[in-house]
DNA sequence: GATATAATGACAATATGTTGTCAATATATC
DNA sequence: GATATATTGACAACATATTGTCATTATATC
């Protein structure tokens, strides 16, 4: 296939993207860091409380990209921090369900509370239709990878 | 500051980044599998190819986003695989220049002719504007931030 | 030129992630 | 129901990255 134009620009975007994760993990590092939390941990915190139904750890990789071993080792030290709970899953005798507990709540809602307006700050003076584009453009190549 | 519908796209796209970070990194370990490389170490090569003119180890870290310290592990594992040479600064008596061996380049000439295709095919039924917003958008991200 | 400050390489500790393997449990197929 | 296949948790090995510290070298300031 032909180098297109388009493919240039995707290059670009996806040395962006590098960059981009490196400084949102560090950003999240701080954002969390009063609660004892890291970027990595304020992610599964979210997919827990997010879910709709009380979730497993491989659902919770299956839903982030990651391998369910990685996820399985942030639970695991989420549970021993009192942050999340194991509870027996009547459909599987192996494959415990997550939930959160009160202290993982309250953080998580503390958290919610400090990203808000940090996205929002983020977001002033770009185009809203640009950044819908953009939100489109990078599902979109999610989903011709994956 | 309230939270703004910029600021809720902003939070997608902050989502997708980790994601597509993830599904990158694998996608370029594969392509760069058969000569023995990396992700990481591809961006290192690319650091130095594209480079106008030899670089130091922190200048890399910098031009990345990157620790000077992970770039400095990466290199001296490429130098040890005969990819990169440090070479002695007639400016600095420590911060050594680094280049490309042959083999170096051989692979970097190699991969630059794969990865093309690779990027036109993943953009191929992208918009050309929607992926040059999307460029422009995480650049000015990346400039907010860091 | 002397001295304070910054940058660099080396080393270590830690966090995050992948991959591979094993035994135990679920699920699908016959 | 028996059996083959897939999923899961635990464990280990490894790659990538940050942070912190130390001694050495550069650079800025006086």
């Amino acid at each position: 296939m032909k180098y297109t134009s388009e493919g240039e620009a995707l290059t670009d975007i996806v040395l962006n993207i590098f960059r981009l994760n490196g400084l949102l993990l560090l950003e999240g590092d701080q954002i969390t860091q009063e609660f004892g939390l890291t970027s990595a941990r304020w992610k599964v915190l979210g997919a827990i409380a997010l879910a709709p139904e009380p979730i497993t750890v491989p659902q919770i990789a299956r839903n982030m990209g990651l391998s369910r071993q990685a996820v399985q080792r942030l639970t695991n030290e989420m549970v021993t921090d009192d942050l999340l709970t194991f509870s027996d899953n009547p459909h599987h005798k192996r494959a415990k369900l997550l939930g959160l507990t009160r202290k993982g709540m309250n953080i998580y809602k503390k958290l919610e509370d400090k990203q808000r307006p940090w996205a929002s700050s983020l977001a002033k003076g770009l185009d809203r239709k640009d950044l819908q584009i953009t939100s489109t453009v990078l599902r979109d190549l999610i989903a011709k990878i994956d």
